[in-house]
DNA sequence: GGCGTTAAAGCAACATCTTTGCTTTAGGCT
DNA sequence: AGCCTAAAGCAAAGATGTTGCTTTAACGCC
């Protein structure tokens, strides 16, 4: 049944728009009835915020190319070009929105779980160790405050150059 | 009129609470008529957004302690503490919903402008240089960050680690 | 294999909110 | 003074959100 609420979401928002969603649309299209989705969820936006989160979610592990530096550049690029095209800036807000601290954490869990799988290759490389909370600072917060805050100020090679600039140091 | 809503929001907030809000009681507190609301700011969260970054709005320039990292640490601390508070992080919430891109830069701008008085001090000081938007990256986003997503992660002297490792380097 | 228990979904009536066309009011301009 | 425009009021129609009660379906237990 959750299922088939979800699946709805995913067939109508690009049919109608993001903001043309309503419950009761939902609800039809996923042979439900509103009351159920109510319940169950409480209000659209907490059910899109679901649907976010879990679109959000990476689905494979990060690619691993030889070296830390590499493997950061990449992952970074593409975390930086996901999240800052139109749906993906879409999902990022709507999982922020939801229940403070439950899905807006599970992103950043995501985000975390990548990196650690990247930093756990470089350490059995040998190579000098950079701790998971860094990168999140120093890599991905300015990434999500830039593409939420100001877009417009995000040029190529940004996300490498974070990158760059951390392992400097 | 656009005072009497603002007015009301502000005063019914903190009798029922963010979420028992509602367009028609915004109204009738402000003795206006609900249609004025919808037409002027389409919906609640428009509104709301609108009324936390009146808020956000820092009130005085920041004060001069005399040196770069003594500004810096003192307002990247006072920032980290108003927003991690309860309505801080609601206000900060708010203003990212409404408006993709209007309200949110409103807000990066508050901070950008604040920081740049502390530089522009700085610099009149002779002392070392540092790049707004540097700051913006390794100690503003940093912080909006882990408020949004991992609050538990913040710990005491967060914000100022932040300044010191930027001055640092 | 029935049979009670329980959690979830349907249904339907009701309350509330949202939208909209039309009317009214208030300010600025000639 | 008398338009002209922008904004607000009003009220009705439409859509959405809420809730108590009923029904269904799955599970464990005699």
């Amino acid at each position: 049944m959750q299922e088939a609420v979800h699946a709805a979401v995913r067939e109508l928002e690009p049919e109608l728009g993001r903001e043309k969603l309503t419950v009761p649309l939902v609800a039809a299209r996923a042979g439900v009835t509103p009351s159920t989705i109510y319940r169950r969820w409480g209000d659209l936006q907490a059910l899109l915020s679901d649907i976010a989160v879990e679109r959000l979610r990476p689905d494979s592990p990060p690619e691993d190319r030889g070296s830390l530096i590499a493997d950061l550049r990449a992952w970074a690029g593409q975390f930086l070009e996901e999240m800052s095209s139109a749906p993906g800036r879409a999902y990022l807000r709507d999982a922020l929105i939801g229940d403070p601290g439950v899905n807006a954490l599970r992103c950043s869990d995501y985000a975390a779980d990548q990196i650690s799988v990247i930093l756990g290759r470089a350490a059995a490389r040998g190579e000098p160790a950079v701790d998971t909370e860094t990168v999140l600072d120093r890599v991905v917060a300015p990434i999500v405050y830039r593409v939420l805050c100001r877009p417009t100020a995000i040029g190529p090679g940004y996300a490498e150059g974070l990158v760059d600039d951390l392992l400097r140091s």
